[in-house]
DNA sequence: CGGCGTTTTGAGAGAGCTCAACATCGGTGG
DNA sequence: CCACCGATGTTGAGCTCTCTCAAAACGCCG
């Protein structure tokens, strides 16, 4: 389950959509919190702003993914978010969501547990990181998306998606599996990847 | 509050202590989960084994780290705990935490704080990984880890530590934090660095 | 004082990034 | 049905930056 499908269960019927020219901000460091967002389309940036006026970006949501669910626990924004393309967004109300967590304690772990799901997620993407080679990296890849059988990966999107997932240029990712894909190791098909020697 | 300070609070007296050798197993995957550890001493590697024996690495927990939250949430792991050293561990027994979840609406909205601090903090450091040279991520680092004035930032542990943290290795860490130093915008401190020019 | 880990600087090589050109595919409209 | 167009996929060549290996200074603690 995910996150989104957690809230539209809890909190049917008390999201509301807002739609963000590219370039508009939908909230400001300091601002009262409204609660956590769902990207439905677009893409939204959070930034912390220097005094300097450099921006750090803490994270990129695209459609599909939620931000600022901190800020169901906080009283005012830490960072801004800004549209980077047009887009439209969800608000979960945060008095709402929260007073499903206290009501509802199956709510509550479901949504904990959603959380810690993404915790290890992002766990595992770090740890990749760290990886510096771009075939040992595309291994890890593979080795930790492969289904049951550890023989196949379906791929969830375009190479050049898997390619920013894995924080490599488009160009280093398909050389790379062009390189795995002479020597045997895999296989490319439609879509997915099959893994020929069991790594 | 760390997530640490929640289960100490939540389940007192009820957390296990359990010493490892270097080596040593502490979970296979497909063992029945037993709750969610606490590093006490030492570390403790989370890695996915595949069909040919090559290990998926998946997080590095140490001292003070928790891991395995997930697994309060379901029947089995979904991958194996292996000591790196010799380790001191504590169980937070799964039943204890879930039963608190849902007897204490305030312990499982806290829980659920916990998490999402987590997943902000990652997501900033998956981020931070996006970025390519070692100066603009250094500049990252200290943009975010600023306190409120911008001005200064405490070190937490040695600049080794901070450049692990930064997925570079200490000598570039060095070399770059020597070259903003010499370029006037910041100044070393010590345990802090100081920013001359707001970025 | 001696030893160990951190900090520092040097030099060289390798790997991915950048820029560039082209192929391929799927959808759209004439 | 075909031409067109944009996005994805593919390959080439050079460059830059970090990593690696090496060695030495520094600081802390027993």
């Amino acid at each position: 389950m995910t996150e989104i499908d957690w809230l539209s269960a809890a909190v049917p019927g008390a999201a509301k959509e807002r739609t963000l020219k590219a370039g508009q901000t939908l909230f400001r460091r300091g601002d009262r919190t409204s609660g956590l967002y769902e990207i439905v389309k677009g893409q939204v940036r959070l930034v912390r702003v220097s005094p300097g006026g450099r921006e750090a970006v803490l994270h990129v949501a695209v459609a599909g993914d939620t931000m600022a669910e901190a800020s169901l626990f906080a009283a005012t924004y830490h960072c801004d978010a800004i549209a980077t393309t047009d887009a439209v967004v969800r608000l979960y109300p945060k008095a709402a969501v929260l007073a499903e967590l206290d009501r509802n304690p199956k709510a509550a772990r479901k949504f904990a547990a959603v959380l810690a799901r993404q915790v290890m997620t992002l766990r595992t993407r770090l740890e990749q990181r760290n990886i510096r080679t771009a075939r040992d990296r595309v291994r890890h890849y593979l080795a930790v998306s492969a289904d049951v059988d550890g023989r196949t990966v379906a791929l969830s999107g375009t190479l050049k998606d898997v390619a920013s997932e894995l924080g490599l240029t488009h160009e280093a990712l398909y050389r790379t599996l062009a390189e795995m894909e002479a020597d045997g190791e895999i296989e490319r098909r439609k879509g997915a990847i099959r893994l020929l020697k069991p790594i």
